[in-house]
DNA sequence: CCAATTTCTATAAAAACACTAGGAATTCCT
DNA sequence: AGGAATTCCTAGTGTTTTTATAGAAATTGG
């Protein structure tokens, strides 16, 4: 399992955004540059999460993003989901005549579903920011010990 | 989250071989033929199976393959990595120097990927035969009431 | 009016995925 | 011995998805 380039890049990006603070707008160009992400591609992501509802947008000169809400109220899961695209309904195979193996292939999809699901609706971005800021710390205090 | 063809159509051909017993060897073509999977494409993944040990095959007339061990020892979690082709190694960029938005991508993914092993390893294929029989049954009894 | 920015549409390039072709090797059966 | 059935192996092909790129319209601030 991974994540595509395309979650990696808005993850990157809001985790930017969210440190900086829900102040300013930053330009993409510059959150392109700071996290050394295809400026066009990001834009695009940038684009999906504002029409999302995580950011708001500012057009023109001195334009740019910042978050709708603060981390705390914004959950990695309807983040994540945006992001991969997996609005994918559940497939509507009718759920009749499957083989054992189709049944099969099934439960394993949604033990699996559920368990990622289960992850990412008991995390919001606050909270991955304290993640994060606790490894960087604890990286740092290699270089000292 | 979506398993590939390639791991549904495997999955679904080894649920068939657990349910047919571990004595009489069964042929690709059948088996193709019963879970409506290409033939061909089935071939390099039962070989794939044998590769990794959960088949073992008879060449020739009347050759076929079967399962090794009963599908109580058959752990989904080694099945489906080796389906996946999941042995794609934690990424071994240098875990320094990672930007904040970095550091979030690893952390997710690592939980994710823990979630989906804790899944998948938790699981043999006796018990997903059951529940595989569990779901058949009530699917029937459907048609009773 | 001009520069900076988001927004939008269209397309291209690359990678991953889902197969297919064809023949070699092995085994069984008569 | 010979032919039919089967796995084994290598290589290739087509399609879909992912990862971008190009370029111009719309909006805003100065």
């Amino acid at each position: 399992m991974r994540l595509s380039k395309r979650t990696e890049y808005g993850l990157r990006a809001i985790v930017q955004l969210a440190r900086l603070g829900p102040r300013e707008f930053v330009q993409s160009r510059d959150l392109a540059k700071q996290e050394n992400i295809p400026a066009k591609f990001l834009e695009a992501i940038l684009l999906a999460l504002r029409r999302g509802g995580f950011l708001e947008s500012k057009v023109g000169s001195g334009g740019g993003y910042r978050l709708t809400r603060p981390p705390r109220d914004i959950s990695l899961g309807d983040l994540i989901r945006r992001l991969e695209g997996r609005l994918t309904v559940r497939q509507s195979t009718s759920t009749t005549n499957l083989s054992p193996g189709e049944i099969a292939v099934h439960l394993v999809n949604d033990k699996l579903t559920e368990a990622m699901d289960d992850v990412l609706d008991n995390m919001n971005l606050e909270q991955l920011l304290d993640h994060v800021n606790r490894a960087a710390s604890s990286q740092q205090e290699m270089y000292y010990i």
